[in-house]
RNA sequence: CGCGGGGUGGAGCAGCCCGGUAGCUCGUCAGGCUCAUAACCUGAAGGUCGCUGGUUCAAAUCCAGCCCCCGCAA
């Protein structure tokens, strides 16, 4: 079960594993999404087609009709990545050896919809992927399986997911034989360091220039690419939203929110503690480029204040 | 028919409302200057102004249709 961009990839891990007949894939229905709120297959869905394996869309995963087809499937293990709903009882215990999930954190930190981003937006050093046998609370099943990996100052949000996306695959296909074959023993979340990583909205992405420069530039990285961090730029004739899609901390001072300096290198601006440098941005309606690039066009002045 | 911005030499933009000489910041090429530079100076090349049709003496500019890019929203 999965419906997002990351279960992908474990999806098609499973699809390649010998070890493994996918029986069929569960994913949300198809919702409008994109410019003209065209009704779109989700990406699970699609990689599910070109494989030729059934698809199953719910609109909820706890309707008797849907947990019927289930069980016609009688599938011997549920492997959920990047699903989006929460999992009934009856679901969770109709396989033999119940559900498995990837979850994109070293639990039990980061329970919940937003481990990735908050891993950033934290500053955290290193993260991780965990498989867990699913139980009926929020990320609290026991244990099958973690791997680790650092955070570099170059990982954003769409890096790191893409990067634990397949380190999950990965782990997920190996630790599957060797749960069923009884190789392995579940063992319970420690009850020390849970936290949670609530949904991001898209006002996380307001920049706050009164805050310190190392925590905006842990939103720039954390909050790609969605919702990306923004300010505005001023008038006239009207404020625009501006997007910053890459910066780097900077020793300059002054003040919050104003640009203290604009060349070929980047944009800096004032922050609440030292200043961001900021090196690819995005106007509104345009698209995304470098510091160079847009300056060419969009002359930014020392003392311009950004909101 | 969800809302909105945009397509102008290689890049990013102005010009469009108020039709009439193709502009700006860069890049490229050539030359100069400098111990040196994503520095500075001089010169040059490079554009069917997204496509199609319409209006007009005349269209980047006004009108209609189409294609493509992007932000919001979901």
């Amino acid at each position: 079960m999965g419906t997002a961009e990351l279960s992908c990839v474990s999806l098609q891990r499973l699809l390649e594993s010998p070890q493994v007949e996918v029986v069929a894939v569960v994913a949300q229905p198809d919702r409008p999404k994109g410019r003209q709120l065209k009704v779109q297959p989700p990406p699970a869905k699609t990689l599910a087609l070109r494989a030729q394996v059934p698809v199953l869309q719910p609109g909820r995963a706890r309707d008797p009709e849907f947990l019927e087809q289930v069980q016609a499937l009688s599938p011997d293990i549920i492997a959920v990545a990047a699903y989006g709903q929460i999992l009934p009882p009856a679901l969770l215990n109709l396989p033999r050896w119940g559900c498995v999930n990837v979850h994109t954190s070293l639990l039990p930190r980061y329970r919940g919809a937003a481990p990735i981003q908050w891993a950033l937006l934290n500053g955290d050093f290193e993260t991780g992927v965990t498989i867990m046998k699913m139980d009926v609370g929020l990320d609290t099943g026991d244990i099958l399986a973690q791997a680790k990996t650092p955070i570099d100052p170059e990982d954003d949000g769409q890096r790191l997911h893409d990067r634990l996306a397949s380190l999950g695959a990965d782990l997920l296909v190996q630790t599957i034989p060797e749960y069923v074959e009884g190789r392995l023993q579940p063992r319970p979340q420690p009850t020390e360091g849970v936290t949670y990583a609530r949904k991001i909205t898209r006002e996380d992405g307001h920049l706050d220039w009164t805050l310190p420069a190392g925590v905006l530039w842990n939103r720039v990285r954390g909050l790609v690419p969605w919702p990306g961090a923004y300010t505005f730029l001023p008038g006239p004739p009207q404020q625009r939203m501006l997007k910053i899609w890459q910066a780097e901390v900077t020793e300059a001072g002054g003040p919050a929110g104003e640009v203290l300096r604009a060349d070929n290198q980047g944009v800096v601006v004032g922050c609440g503690e030292g200043a961001l440098k900021v090196l690819a941005l995005q106007l509104e309606g345009g698209r995304r480029l470098t510091a160079r690039q847009f300056l060419a066009g969009h002359p930014l002045l020392p003392g311009l204040k950004l909101g």
